[in-house]
RNA sequence: GGGCCUCUAGCUCAAUCUGGCAGAGCAACGGACUCUUAAUCCGCAGGUUCCGGGUUCGAGUCCCGGGGGGCCCA
């Protein structure tokens, strides 16, 4: 197979297998793109020709000979379009050498637009080029890249094979913007904080460690943007976020990925009122833009997800955590109820002797009630003990002012009232040192330099953490997050 | 970490249950064809059956070990 190619470019010659640009062989600079051309003429009778003149320029994906006419389809980035070579109208050795064009190359053609007698909308080619000639075969074209472990080692032939990828990819690219413009809009300044810390906080995860030689010291790739956030509203910032990618060297599955991108938005003055809103744009406009990637309604905000309707118009449902699993139980659930865990194994959650009342309810929340939150909904007031960086809450100092968004089962939205008090912060970081023994690696840092920042002053605030991977994942109604990341983590091929 | 499934030609899949010449379609290669649309037709070629070991007269198939991937559970 390799052979016949390349005995194919020793026929071609170098020079004329890998062009240098469209300039050099078919003297315009860009090609038209197979949208526009499809655009502009959406009404032509069959077997017509026009007096339009076109460049177009893509991936070879069907050859049709017919001897001494031949129809090839070329597909670029909006789409495909077909091209029809005619022995009469092309000079005899360019014509003869069309043999040479295989699947996979990529070729430049210019001549006239019209269409065939079946109606097909058509190039009728009077010079073409070779712009890159491919060494290796295209996937199978009915069935494309069936195999999901060569969707993702080779995901450039996956993109070419099949529409999901590239939809996935304009998603992500869609999502981005949109949030991006919804937070521009509000005032919010964009800023990219340090990826190699020191100390990696603002989550409990455990982090990759990586070593700097010139400064020869440890390093960990961050677990999350928050606390140089933080530090930038201790600047003055005072309306920052970031979009940025997090690692966390945790397992993987449907909805975790070593790497992952979040959007963390701080806002001071503001509360986790404020961020709920704010979560909320962010979840309808998102799906507004995506929307139009998915081929729906833009304005359609009852979306596909897992074989059901989801449906995302606001305003989001609000429960507290204590109310949802309260509600689960079938008990009044309090933190200071003394068979807390007596209720918590009779629905089968195992509570570890280190765990406080409010680590129990967190696990009961998450094993009973999350998975079987379907409309989007806030989950409010976490307890203080799980929520190290939370603000008490203004009503009841047991609890803090912490919500989850989960939407379609999947957790979307962490937020807060940002906990600003530098002795309170330092009294739970403490805290988690001493739940290290049980937690292990995954207890909040202590970090001094954060708190130092705290004690010179951070305005009240509301923060908000949306994970972009989860959020496509919903969105776009994808198996797995595997598929929205192009290029997961994978071991070597072969081992 | 545990359970289940999977790996055969460049790609998509048969043959595995019940051991007996490793096959088809697409792609490639040679040929015919001026309106095809997953073009069609004729011809031809294509294999470390993921790797290693075992059982057997004989292993893609059965057994053991290892590797890659997927799904579910923790």
């Amino acid at each position: 197979m390799l052979a016949a190619r390349r005995a194919s470019l020793e026929r071609l010659g170098r020079d004329r297998a890998f062009a240098i640009n469209l300039r050099s062989v078919l003297d315009v600079d860009e090609p038209t793109s197979t949208r526009a051309i499809r655009e502009g003429n959406p009404d032509l009778v069959p077997d017509t020709t026009t007096a339009q003149r076109f460049v177009v320029a893509g991936r070879v994906i069907l050859k049709r000979d017919l001897g001494r006419l031949k129809f090839v389809t070329i597909r670029d980035r909006d789409g495909d379009l077909q091209l029809v070579f005619a022995k009469a109208s092309l000079p005899e050795d360019r014509f003869g050498q069309l043999d040479e064009v295989d699947l996979g190359d990529i070729i430049g053609a210019g001549g006239y637009l019209g269409t065939t007698r079946t109606g097909e909308l058509s190039i009728f080619v009077e010079r073409w080029a070779m712009l890159t000639k491919a060494l290796r075969p295209l996937p199978e074209k009915w069935h494309g890249l069936q195999d999901p472990d060569l969707q993702q080692r080779r995901r450039y032939l996956h993109l070419i094979a099949d529409d999901a990828p590239r939809r996935y990819v304009l998603a992500r690219a869609a999502t981005l913007r949109t949030m991006r413009r919804v937070l521009d809009d509000r005032g919010f300044v964009e800023f990219e904080g340090p990826i190699l810390q020191a100390i990696a906080g603002g989550a409990n995860a455990r982090p990759f460690t990586t070593h700097h030689r010139a400064l020869d010291i440890d390093l960990k790739l961050r677990i999350s943007l928050e606390l140089y956030l933080k530090r930038m509203l201790v600047g003055g910032l005072e309306r920052v976020y970031e979009l940025g990618r997090n690692f966390r060297n945790e397992g993987i599955d449907r909805e975790h990925n070593p790497e992952f991108s979040m959007l963390e938005a701080y806002q001071a003055y503001g509360d986790y009122h404020t961020m709920m809103e704010l979560s909320e744009t962010l979840v309808v406009e998102c799906c507004r833009a995506v929307n139009v990637v998915m081929g729906r309604g833009p304005d359609d905000l009852t979306i596909p997800s897992r074989g059901r309707e989801l449906d995302l118009s606001p305003p989001f449902e609000r429960v507290t955590i204590l109310g949802s699993v309260s509600e689960a139980t079938g008990e009044e659930v309090s933190l200071d109820r003394p068979d807390l865990r007596a209720i918590a194994e009779r629905h089968g959650v195992e509570a570890d002797d280190g765990w406080g009342p409010g680590k129990v309810v967190q696990e009961l929340f998450e094993r009973l009630v999350e998975p079987t939150i379907w409309r989007p909904t806030f989950v409010c007031d976490f307890p203080r003990e799980v929520s190290p960086l939370a603000r008490p809450h203004r009503d009841d100092p047991a609890l803090t002012e912490h919500f989850d968004l989960v939407a379609g089962a999947v957790e979307l939205v962490t937020a807060f009232s940002e906990l600003t008090d530098p002795i309170e912060q330092r009294a739970k970081f403490e805290l988690q040192q001493q739940m290290k023994e049980i937690f292990g690696d995954e207890v909040h840092p202590m970090d001094e330099e954060f708190l130092r920042a705290l004690e010179h002053g951070m305005p009240p605030a509301g923060g908000m953490g949306m994970g972009v991977d989860r959020l496509l994942l919903v969105l776009t109604d994808a198996a797995s997050l595997r598929d929205l990341i192009m290029f997961p983590p994978q071991r070597s091929e072969g081992g």
